[in-house]
RNA sequence: GGCGGUGUAGCUCAGUCGGUAGAGCAGCGGCUUCAUAAGCCGCGCGUCGCCGGUUCAAGUCCGGCCACCGCUACCA
């Protein structure tokens, strides 16, 4: 039996998150962990942050906050969005906060060096003698040697849009003092992906299925691959093992390294607070896990060529990736979701606006799985009145308001034959019934999300066959038998729905008078005749009530214009 | 420059191993009235970006071209 071992690209916490951060890593990881939950599987979902860096040492350093301090706002911030988007991980930590993390870390980089994947190279660097460090590009300002523009970055200039060379740079200077900085040689350690590539990665990638998009991404890239540093000169970060560092100082992980290692870091942590603190072995080191990365595009090396020969590399039984569910990138209205330029949709806003549950949805049945898309607020509009409102809200108020005015609002009889003779017409003549656990097992959100609705409408059609409203004249209880069917299908519309809008479902399993959580009755299979019925004659309904409001469009409109384009 | 992606009905997109082009939305017509004026049924010959090639047969493989976009910076 596979357990699977989920987790969601760490979001670096140097500012807030949008929704294509959202549909693109974490909310599809979400609900393949619900669905595979409800299906008795094993699973483990690990997230937290990314807090080391360059870019957040200086965005702190001009704010003149700690990087605790400032990594720690930006991770409660992003934390906060998922908790209003449903999005929930067994274990929520950070680089910079988990305690086994720089341990660990080290442990990774000690044991690469130890199996010979690690070299050594001294290279020449800009340093500040005042401040007494080396300078990280984005430390370096300078006179761009390509166009003479006055205020160039380190590793760019704005004006002519050139990568640079710092070294190149004329008259240089500290971002954080002004000195000139001085060249000086540096010792640096790099991690050997070429030898590991040609170990053990290479014919590893070449011989797992991965989505298309994975594997036109990474193309030829594993051809080029060779040395890439590891570590840098800097205080924020993963400190070098001692044992290993040679006698060098002030010498921290990269933050591409470290990174990847908090996926296993946060799962130790998980299992210590467990009270098992070996349990997170049985995760990472067997060979019945399955690992799931839920990423964007930008990420796709990282998972499929780095951190697996890091994982290869120490030799410790480390499980490789299973799958890597790469999503490609999502726009806004035509154009990139840019939160500087304000061309965003603040979370904090849109929730106190709109539905956050009917946002899951049109995420996922928008999500950019093989090519880029957009959030468009016409489609999301339409996504919300048609599918959500219509289709399955406006479902479940006619069956249950009919019987709350005509039944006495509880769940009707339906003898065998009758249950038979309607099952027949529901399951085989009213349009196509799927399961969405087989979509969302195949990382097919936008096509399980599809039919989840397909399968509402089976209901429509089906109680607009039957006319009960019709039937209750002649013959009520037949009338009656209609309508338990309905229920009975409208029970199960609500556990698939679980997965994607958790809230929603748990709202329609009340209204039909079910205690307890929806969930817990695990998922359902495929309905095959006489099997899948659920409630009991005379159960009492809950209280009726609208699922899904919807949006007019002058709501819409203000939307788009605020966007400016 | 290099790398990659996209180009299929008005709009958004599916099209697995090559075998007579599909869905949703919008639009048009009809039925129905239980329901958030909701529901159901019917209606789609579109040069599958362009040119050429392979093949009995190509949206689907190969070559070239055009258009738009992204990446080449640890920001999904």
């Amino acid at each position: 039996m596979p357990r699977y071992l989920v987790t969601s690209a760490l979001p670096y916490c140097n500012g807030p998150i949008h929704f294509g951060h959202v549909t693109g890593a974490y909310l599809p990881a979400d609900v393949y962990v619900r669905t595979l939950r409800m299906q008795g599987e094993e699973v483990l979902y690990v997230c937290g942050g990314d807090e080391h860096g360059t870019a957040i040492t200086i965005n702190a350093e001009q704010e003149g906050v700690p990087y605790s301090e400032y990594v720690s706002r930006w991770r409660t911030a992003i934390k906060d969005t998922f908790d209003r988007f449903g999005i929930r991980f067994d274990v929520w930590s950070g680089t910079s906060i988990c305690p086994e993390h720089a341990a660990t870390s080290q442990e990774f980089f000690r044991r690469l060096d130890q199996n010979g994947y690690l070299q050594k190279q001294s290279t020449e660097q800009l340093y500040c003698p005042k401040d007494k460090m080396f300078l990280a590009d984005r430390y370096i300002l300078g006179t761009c040697y390509l166009c003479g523009h006055e205020s160039a970055r380190g590793n760019e200039c704005p004006n002519c849009g050139q990568e640079l060379e710092p070294l190149k740079m004329k008259v240089a200077r500290c971002k954080i003092c002004g000195t000139t900085p001085e060249k000086r040689p540096t010792l640096h350690w790099y991690l050997d992906l070429a030898q590991l590539r040609d170990e053990h990665i290479g014919a590893w990638f070449a011989d797992h299925p991965w989505k298309p998009n994975v594997t036109g991404f990474i193309g030829n890239q594993l051809s080029q691959i060779g040395l890439r540093p590891i570590t840098r000169d800097m205080s924020w970060g993963v400190p070098v093992p001692e044992d290993r560092a040679g006698g060098e100082r002030g010498k921290v992980l990269y933050v591409w390294f470290d990174a990847p290692i908090g996926y296993v870091s946060f799962t130790q942590e998980w299992a210590r607070l467990q009270g098992k603190p070996d349990e997170w072995k049985r995760w990472w080191q067997s060979e019945d896990t399955r690992l799931v990365h839920f990423i964007g595009k930008d990420n796709i090396s990282f998972h499929c060529v780095i951190f697996p020969s890091m994982l290869f590399g120490v030799k410790q039984q480390y499980v490789l990736p299973w799958q890597v569910p790469a999503n490609e990138f999502y726009n806004l209205q035509g154009g990139k979701f840019s939160t500087s330029e304000k061309r965003t949709i603040p979370i904090e806003d849109f929730c106190a606006r709109f539905d956050p549950e009917a946002a899951r949805f049109y995420l996922l049945a928008s999500a950019p799985e093989t090519a880029d898309s957009d959030w468009r607020w016409e489609d999301f509009q339409a996504c919300v009145n048609a599918s959500l409102a219509d289709k399955i809200g406006n479902l479940v108020t006619r069956i249950l308001r009919f019987l709350d005015k005509n039944y006495e609002g509880q769940v009707p009889a339906c003898d065998d034959a009758t249950a038979a003779e309607f099952e027949r017409v529901l399951l085989s003549e009213c349009g196509p019934i799927g399961d969405p656990a087989v979509f969302v097992r195949e990382f097919k959100f936008r096509r399980a999300a599809e039919q989840l609705v397909a399968n509402a409408v089976v209901a429509n059609v089906f109680v607009d066959r039957l006319a009960p409203w019709t039937l209750r004249k002649t013959d009520p209880a037949r009338a009656g038998a209609v309508l338990a069917i309905c229920c009975d299908w409208i029970a199960l519309l609500a556990r698939w729905m679980v997965p994607f809008m958790p809230g929603k479902a748990q709202a329609i399993w009340e209204m039909l008078g079910n205690t307890g959580r929806v969930e817990a009755g695990g998922w359902p299979e495929l309905p095959c005749a006489g099997r899948w019925r659920s409630l009991a004659a005379g159960q009492k309904l809950g209280t009726v009530s609208g699922l899904f409001a919807k949006l007019d469009d002058a709501t819409v409109a203000a939307e788009v214009a605020r966007l400016g384009t």
